[in-house]
DNA sequence: CAGGCACTAAACATCA
DNA sequence: ATGATGTTTAGTGCCT
C-alpha cells in the first residue's frame, strides 16, 4: 500500500532544507538553442549563429577570439548588446581575414613559392591549417565557465572531482588533438616543400585541400565534443551557460589559461618542430574523440535527453564518461606513454610495448631544441591550470565555508524555479524576487545565499542537517502550487527536496488534482509519496502532519463517501485564509518590486538562457538577482486572488477554475464553521479543473500591487 | 514583544 | 490486538 520507505520516526533537523535549487528537469530543451520554445532573445540568437557560423569557419584569429573572449567577459556584467557589438566587429574582423586568407591561398596555389617561411607572418599563416592555436588549447571549459561553475553552483566535492576530472581527460584529449594537428600541418607543409621541389603542385595541392577539410571536420568535431561535455554538464546543472553566449562551448577561445605568449610559444614549437615521418598511426589518438563524437552525434537533438532518465535528480546524464579517462591511470606507469602510443606531447608515435616506448622517448624526444620548447609549452599549461586550480580552491573553500555557515543559519527553503519551457519564464523570473529576498539583506552585487541552496540534487543529500524550515513560501502563494509542482514536479519527484508549500497547500493540490476532488487520506498519502520524493522519508512525521492539518483546517472538508471517508477542499475556506497573510506582507512586495526594478533589464536574456538550461537560480544567484520566476506570478496572483476574495467570493483566483463548479454535495464537518460560513454559497468544493495553469502564469501583467487589500 | 501561523510530536478516540 | 484514521493539545520557531 502506502510506500513507508522511511520510516524513521525521527525527523527533526531532517531535510527541511534541502533547498537546493537545480532542477534538472526540463531536459526537453535540446540544444543550446533549439529548446527553446521562442526566442527570447533575438539579438543574442544572431550573435550566437554568428559564433556558431565563425566556428564552422574554423577561421577564428586571435583577434576575433580575444573580442570574443571579451565579449564573454563583458558577459557576466552587461548586458548583451555590447557584446553583440564586439561580435559584429569580431565578424567584420573575420571576413577580412578570410577574405585575405582566400587571396593568399590563392595566390599560393599559384605559386607555391615563399614556402620557407610560411609562418613568419602570423596573421596570415600560408596554407597552414586554419586552427588557430587556441582553438587547440587544452581548454575544455574556460576558466570563466569553471568560475561560473564554482561561483554559482554549489558543488560537492565528488562533482567537483568528477568535473575535473572530466576537465582534465578532454584536456589531454585535445592536448594530444592539438599536437596531432601540429603535426599534420608540419607535415602538410614538408609535403609541400617537397612537391614543390618535386614539381607536382595542382594534384597535391588538391591533396592538401581535402586534407585541409579533413582536419576541419576533425576540429569540428572536437569542438563538438566539448560542446556536448559542456551540455552535460549543464544538463548537470554544473554550468551556465549565459544567454548572450549560448554558442559558448562553440567558441574555443584561449582565456586565461591560454593567453598571447603562449600562443607564440606554440608558434615557436611549431616552427622549430622539424617534419616527423608518419602520420598514420596518429589516429589512434584521435579514436577515442571521434567514437565519442559518432555516439553522440553532433545533431542537437540527439542530444536531448530522455527527460525520464535525466529528470532523476542524481542526473546519471549522458555524461560520457569519456574512456579517456584511463589516459591517465592507465596501468603502465609511464605518464607520456599510454594506448600503446607515446605520449610526448606532439608524437603520438605507436610503441608496442614498453621498451620500445622508452627507446622511442630516449631516441626521439632527448634534449633538444624541439623537446625543450615542448616542454616549455607543457610547464606553460600546467602553469596555467594550477594557477587556475588554486584560484578556483579558494574560492571553492570559500564557498564552502560561506556556505556552510549560512546553511546553519536558520534559513528559508528556497524554491525551486519554474524554469520548465516556461514560455514567459524569462519575464516571469525577471520579475520574480526571490522568497527569501525579505530575509537577507543581500545587496544585488553579493550571492544570496539562500538561493545557492537551491534544491540542488547535487547537494540534497548534504543538506539534510540543515534544521526544519517553518515557513513554506508558498504557502502564501498557494494558487501556483499547481503549476510549480507541475512544473517541477520531475525535480520534486526525484530530489528529496522538502516543497516549500504547507502541508495544507499540498493537501489541497492534491486533492484538487484527483478526477474528483476528493480523495481518501490514504491516497493523500500516496500523492505525497508520489509526487515528492522527500515524502519517502519519515512518513509518521508528515503523516501526522497531514493527519493534523486535515483536522485543523476548516478548508478540509470530511465527505462520507460509499468507498467510506473523503477529504475535499472548501475553496472558499482555502482562500479566506489567504488576504489576511499577504497583507500583513508588503516587504515583500516591496522587495519584489524592486528586487523586478533592477533584475529585469539584467536579467531577461540570463534567465532564458537558465531555462534552456536546466540552471534555476545559480546564475542569477552569483549576481544577487533573484530569479524565483513563479514567485511573481505567485504573488501576483495571490494579490489578485486576494483581490477577487475581497470582490466577491465567488471566483477563483486561478482563471483555470470554475468556482462554480461544484461537484458532490459537501457534508459539513462536524464542528460547527465560523459565522462567516454563512455567507456564501459555499460549501462548495471548489474544483479546479485540471488544466494546468501555466497560461495563468504567464498571462499576468505587471500591475501595481495593491497593498492594502484587507 | 505579542500574536498568528506552521510544523512536529504525541496522546487519545474510533473503527475495521 | 492492531493499524488506519481522525481529533486535539502542546511546544517550538518564524514572521509580521
Amino acid at each position: 500500500m502506502m510506500q513507508e520507505s522511511g520510516t524513521e520516526t525521527k525527523s527533526n533537523g531532517s531535510a527541511l532544507q534541502n533547498g537546493s535549487s537545480s532542477g534538472n528537469h526540463l531536459l526537453e530543451c535540446g540544444g543550446l538553442r533549439e529548446g527553446r520554445s521562442n526566442g527570447e532573445t533575438p539579438a543574442v540568437d544572431v550573435g550566437a549563429a554568428d559564433l556558431a557560423h565563425i566556428q564552422q569557419q574554423q577561421q577564428m584569429t586571435p583577434l576575433i577570439q580575444y573580442f570574443t573572449s571579451k565579449q564573454r567577459e563583458g558577459m557576466d556584467d552587461r548586458a548583451g548588446s555590447e557584446n553583440t557589438k564586439a561580435l559584429q566587429v569580431a565578424r567584420q574582423l573575420l571576413l577580412q581575414q578570410q577574405q585575405q586568407q582566400q587571396q593568399q591561398q590563392q595566390q599560393q596555389q599559384q605559386q607555391v613559392s615563399g614556402l620557407k617561411s610560411p609562418k613568419r607572418n602570423d596573421k596570415q599563416p600560408a596554407l597552414q591549417v586554419p586552427v588557430s592555436v587556441a582553438m587547440m588549447t587544452p581548454q575544455v571549459i574556460t576558466p570563466q565557465q569553471m568560475q561560473q561553475i564554482l561561483q554559482q553552483q554549489v558543488l560537492s566535492p565528488q562533482q567537483l572531482q568528477v568535473l575535473l576530472q572530466q576537465q582534465q581527460a578532454l584536456m589531454l584529449q585535445q592536448q594530444q588533438l592539438q599536437e596531432f594537428y601540429k603535426k599534420q600541418q608540419e607535415q602538410l607543409q614538408l609535403q609541400l616543400l617537397q612537391q614543390q621541389h618535386a614539381g607536382k603542385q595542382p594534384k597535391e595541392q588538391q591533396q592538401v585541400a581535402t586534407q585541409q577539410l579533413a582536419f576541419q571536420q576533425q576540429l569540428l568535431q572536437m569542438q563538438q565534443l566539448q560542446q556536448q561535455h559542456l551540455l552535460s554538464l549543464q544538463r548537470q546543472g554544473l554550468l551556465t551557460i549565459q544567454p548572450g553566449q549560448p554558442a559558448l562551448p562553440l567558441q574555443p577561445i584561449a582565456q586565461g589559461m591560454i593567453p598571447t605568449e603562449l600562443q607564440q610559444l606554440w608558434k615557436e614549437v611549431t616552427s622549430a618542430h622539424s617534419a616527423e615521418e608518419t602520420t598514420g598511426n596518429n589516429h589512434s589518438s584521435l579514436d577515442l574523440t571521434t567514437t565519442c563524437v559518432s555516439s553522440s552525434a553532433p545533431s542537437k537533438t540527439s542530444l536531448i535527453i530522455n527527460p525520464h532518465a535525466s529528470t532523476n535528480g542524481q542526473l546519471s546524464v549522458h555524461t560520457p564518461k569519456r574512456e579517456s579517462l584511463s589516459h591517465e591511470e592507465h596501468p603502465h606507469s609511464h605518464p607520456l606513454y599510454g594506448h600503446g602510443v607515446c605520449k610526448w606531447p606532439g608524437c603520438e608515435a605507436v610503441c608496442e610495448d614498453f621498451p620500445s616506448f622508452l627507446k622511442h622517448l630516449n631516441s626521439e624526444h632527448a634534449l633538444d631544441d624541439r623537446s625543450t620548447a615542448q616542454c616549455r609549452v607543457q610547464m606553460q599549461v600546467v602553469q596555467q591550470l594550477e594557477l587556475q586550480l588554486a584560484k578556483d580552491k579558494e574560492r571553492l573553500q570559500a564557498m564552502m565555508t560561506h556556505l556552510h555557515v549560512k546553511s546553519t543559519e536558520p534559513k528559508t527553503a528556497p524554491q525551486p524555479l519554474n524554469l520548465v519551457s516556461s514560455v514567459t519564464l524569462s519575464k516571469s523570473a525577471s520579475e520574480a524576487s526571490p522568497q527569501s529576498l525579505p530575509h537577507t539583506p543581500t545587496t544585488p552585487t553579493t550571492p544570496i545565499t539562500p538561493v545557492t541552496q537551491g534544491p540542488s540534487v547535487i547537494t540534497t543529500t548534504s543538506m539534510h542537517t540543515v534544521g526544519p524550515i517553518r515557513r513554506r513560501y508558498s504557502d502564501k502563494y498557494n494558487v501556483p502550487i499547481t503549476s510549480d509542482i507541475a512544473q517541477n514536479q520531475e525535480f520534486y519527484k526525484n530530489a528529496e527536496v522538502r516543497p516549500p508549500f504547507t502541508y495544507a497547500s499540498l493537501i489541497r493540490q492534491a486533492i484538487l488534482e484527483s478526477p474528483e476532488k476528493q480523495l481518501t487520506l490514504n491516497e493523500i498519502y500516496n500523492w505525497f509519496t508520489r509526487m515528492f520524493a522527500y515524502f519517502r522519508r519519515n512518513a509518521a512525521t508528515w503523516k501526522n502532519a497531514v493527519r493534523h492539518n486535515l483536522s485543523l483546517h476548516k478548508c478540509f472538508v470530511r465527505v462520507e463517501n460509499v468507498k467510506g471517508a473523503v477529504w475535499t477542499v472548501d475553496e472558499v475556506e482555502f482562500q479566506k485564509r489567504r488576504p489576511q497573510k499577504i497583507s500583513g506582507n508588503p516587504s515583500l512586495i516591496k522587495n519584489m518590486q524592486s528586487s523586478h526594478s533592477y533584475c529585469t533589464p539584467l536579467n531577461a536574456a540570463l534567465q532564458a538562457s537558465m531555462a534552456e538550461n536546466s540552471i534555476p537560480l545559480y546564475t542569477t544567484a552569483s549576481m544577487g538577482n533573484p530569479t524565483l520566476g513563479n514567485l511573481a506570478s505567485a504573488i501576483r496572483e495571490e494579490l489578485n486572488g486576494a483581490m477577487e476574495h475581497t470582490n466577491s467570493n465567488e471566483s477563483d483566483s486561478s482563471p483555470g477554475r470554475s468556482p462554480m463548479q461544484a461537484v458532490h454535495p459537501v457534508h459539513v464537518k462536524e464542528e460547527p464553521l465560523d459565522p462567516e460560513e454563512a455567507e456564501g454559497p459555499l460549501s462548495l468544493v471548489t474544483t479546479a479543473n485540471h488544466s494546468p495553469d501555466f497560461d495563468h502564469d504567464r498571462d499576468y501583467e505587471d500591475e501595481p500591487v495593491n497593498e492594502d487589500m484587507e
